[in-house]
DNA sequence: ATCCCGAGGG
DNA sequence: CCCTCTGGAT
């Protein structure tokens, strides 16, 4: 199979893949993400409603007390240092950008708890950036389909997938292998039996000589 | 390479 | 019980 073929097998598959967090604007997106970072989404948006009312604004959250958000989003794990990420992040914005989410990687990755691959998500999904962030599911699934290897690293399966990926379907790319991630090519027990791409995954052959599936 | 860390699933 | 979750900073 082709990239595009597995792209158009995986839009057949899951046709309302896209970004699951909750947010109403680019800084709302920013935290979401920030606070996602090795947690699920569900979590995240258990406590966003909350965290965005009382904290609306990077000018407001700014001013905020860090003791105050930790206990906001306490829940999610990783707490401590997402509660100092968010708040830099509000201030930098303030402090840097005037209050505005900047629109260039070099940008946001000077903001506090950004990476690259929160970076590339705001750039795609905020502001239509052709991009393609690289979180677990994405790594998972690009290297169990061979689009990198497995000791690649998360920036060298990036540039792979850009590269045998059509620049045009860089972002929908991006939301399908995560859906297929998140609910079907999962990491612990994937639907390895009703899954459509097992000819070319490393993974289940490794499993079919083994006769576990 | 290590640390951060609670919640949910198997 | 153990593993995983849209990682980033040190």
């Amino acid at each position: 199979m082709t990239s595009n073929e597995i792209l158009d097998k995986l839009e057949e598959m899951f046709p309302n893949a896209e970004c699951e967090l909750i947010h109403e604007n680019p800084f709302q997106l920013a935290v979401a993400v920030v606070l996602s970072a090795q947690a699920t989404d569900v979590s995240v948006n258990k406590v966003t409603p909350e965290l965005f009312k009382k904290y609306p604004t990077p000018q407001t959250m700014a001013k905020a007390d860090i003791k105050d958000i930790e206990k906001y989003i306490k829940t999610i794990g990783l707490y401590h240092n997402k509660a100092k990420s968010i708040l830099g992040l509000a201030q930098g914005l303030v402090g840097e950008f005037d209050g505005v989410m900047p629109q260039t990687m070099d940008e946001l990755i000077t903001l506090p708890g950004v990476g690259r691959k929160s970076a590339n998500v705001i750039l795609s999904v905020c502001f239509e950036v052709p991009a393609i962030a690289v979180d677990t599911h994405v790594e998972r699934i690009s290297k169990r389909l061979k689009f990198a290897y497995k000791n690649d690293t998360v920036l060298e399966v990036e540039k792979k997938l850009m590269r045998k990926i059509d620049k045009s379907r860089w972002n929908r790319a991006h939301h399908l292998f995560i859906f297929f991630g998140r609910y079907f090519c999962t990491a612990r027990n994937p639907k390895c039996d009703e899954c459509p791409f097992t000819e070319q995954c490393c993974d289940t052959k490794a499993k079919k000589m083994k006769g576990i599936v």
